[in-house]
DNA sequence: CTGAAAGCGCTAACAG
DNA sequence: CTGTTAGCGCTTTCAG
């Protein structure tokens, strides 16, 4: 209620108690008797009382914070797919009492030039990395042997928690192939992002699974683009002009498959009558497509809150879990077809 | 390059002075002579080292957190608005070594049991509230007394950065009168956000410079909707649906125009010939319209800036400058049309 | 101009 | 089971 200006001592004077037992007791820690947790406990409550985190941290020897670096161009996509992320760790932290600092990195990085603040300063205890970052910054994280964990991204030594991208892409082209499509296009770009490259590794698994082999003429990818709208509508073309047109395509993400639709619709062709589209990732405008786009969703804020799950375990030297956390987990989280009219006659 | 494990203590002793001499040196405070400081200096740089915050913030008395609020509503659009404007709170604070802590407030905010735990906490020397938020949210802040300022939201007894929504609105109006157009609709919505009202004054503003008032016929508005694209495209059909139709409209913001011109498009009229239109805030989209649209466009990461710049100055308590500080500002940031295709000829 | 010393609020041995 | 005490690393009077 009153300003809060309150410290433990005071509490301890209205509980009769010293100091360290009411640290004692507003952490659980030690044996103290119902008796005096009772009168600790409501004094504290009357009081108002809220340890301040400074002096709790200090103590400690810990910061309290956990760093969350992403790329700057990826934050301001206009489709929210890392804030979504952010948002899943944000309320984790919550559950650990730990506060999450975010902060963008440039595109191209430089090594001391853009080290985040927090880094430079150490004060996080943690790190979480979202998407793709440059190498540079990621030999930057493992020399500071800062417990780190990757989202939707993977690097040598680090562990990860990622999308099942080879599993949704499978399911995606298996639908697809149930609707009856012989001739099934790939459509992707940056084949150096794992993601993509697991996405194409699902695509093939499909064919195979039903004895086919991929068709180099249906693989079509740009390898040096980022995978986006516009690299989609270029794709589309691609598309157009091939002698023999598939009847389907499954596109590495939805920004993909977007601008693959607007090609086609453009140029005369029907969705999915003449061409079937899915894409992967289930944003926000698939849906909202001229002709509502199948695709894989992602759960994104769960990404997060895995993600940030994992690092406190990797922050919390447990000695009891030590030998299981030692490992470079990777984290596969399932994802899930979503139907639309883009795929379905 | 070590661990940075190490500290003040560790400086002095290379440098042959006390903790305290070290201390003053690296916050230009007191009077050292020159040839102390430059050892104390060399000594810390060899040692790559760097003061611990919760120590620092511990002993000042302070916690060197500033909080960013806004609603997750917001946060989560599909526009990364409020995204450009936390990395504008961002860069700044780098240059006052705080740290921004970025949490989501619930749309339906209900008091204690939705404070942001920094709020709870104490841990935020002030606060930055992104947006509109409840009426219960700025109550509890009032009543906490902590130096606050909002963005792009006003509200009583709290100091704000805001748009300069009138200004934007007469110039682009006034940027439709001068290509010739008579009758210009106001096509809006939730009329309780200020920045909406404001842009209604403006249009009417530019209206009442040439003598005219505005026509109640062409003032299109959904009092309880949000200004969204969904909203515009119901809008258009009002548009559609009126008697005498407008040669012209002005919206209160890009979603709204987008949502207008695609019903216009689908049915059948063209923009600019039929009608021309024009939008507010130049979002990404915006430019990558079917028919590129004419905005104004919003400076969102000066908006971040300026209001965080404005908050540190009421978080020191400078007593040269107390008596300015007292006021509730309100900073204007000026903005600036973009005419694209949209509405010329 | 510089150093000694007293905290900031909290945790964690260590006695009792 | 509870209290005493010694820090955590830094800032800041206050003497010298």
């Amino acid at each position: 209620m009153s300003t809060s200006r309150c410290t433990i001592r005071e509490v301890a004077r209205a509980a009769g108690v010293s100091i360290s037992t009411v640290s004692l007791v507003l952490n659980n820690k030690g044996k103290v008797s119902e008796a005096t947790r009772r009168r600790v406990l409501q004094a504290a409550r009357e009081l108002g009382y809220v340890p301040l985190r400074a002096a709790r941290d200090l103590s400690m020897q810990r910061t309290g914070n956990v760093g969350f670096v992403l790329r700057e161009d990826h934050f301001t996509r206009s489709e929210p797919f890392y804030t979504y992320i952010f948002l899943g760790t944000e309320f984790e932290a919550r559950l650990h009492n730990l506060y999450v600092l975010l902060t963008t990195i440039p595109d191209d990085y430089h090594k001391g030039e853009h080290t985040p603040r927090f880094l430079r300063e150490r004060s996080v205890d943690g790190l979480l990395i979202a998407g793709k970052v440059s190498d540079a910054f990621l030999d930057e994280v493992r020399a500071m042997k800062l417990p780190a964990v990757l989202i939707d991204y993977e690097a040598e030594g680090l562990p990860a928690v990622v999308i099942d991208n080879q599993g949704g892409a499978r399911v995606a082209v298996e639908h697809l192939i149930r609707q009856g499509h012989q001739r099934i296009a790939f459509i992707g770009a940056d084949l150096q992002h794992p993601s993509i490259a697991h996405r194409l590794e699902g695509y093939r698994i499909a064919l195979g699974r039903i004895g086919r082999s991929m068709d180099p003429a249906l693989v079509l990818i740009e390898p040096e683009a980022e995978p986006t709208r516009a690299t989609g509508q270029l794709l589309g073309q691609r598309l157009l002009a091939l002698a023999e047109r598939p009847t389907a395509a499954f596109c590495a993400n939805d920004a993909l498959a977007l601008g693959v639709m607007e090609t086609l619709l453009q140029n005369g062709l029907r969705v999915p009558d003449d061409i079937a589209l899915v894409g992967f990732d289930d944003v926000q405008s698939a849906a909202q497509a001229p002709v509502p786009l199948t695709s894989v969703r992602v759960f994104k804020e769960q990404l997060g809150e895995l993600a940030m799950r994992h690092l406190v375990e990797r922050m919390t030297p447990d000695p009891a879990r030590r030998p299981y956390a030692r490992g470079q987990h990777m984290i596969v989280v399932p994802c899930e077809l979503v139907v639309r009219a883009s795929s379905i006659r």
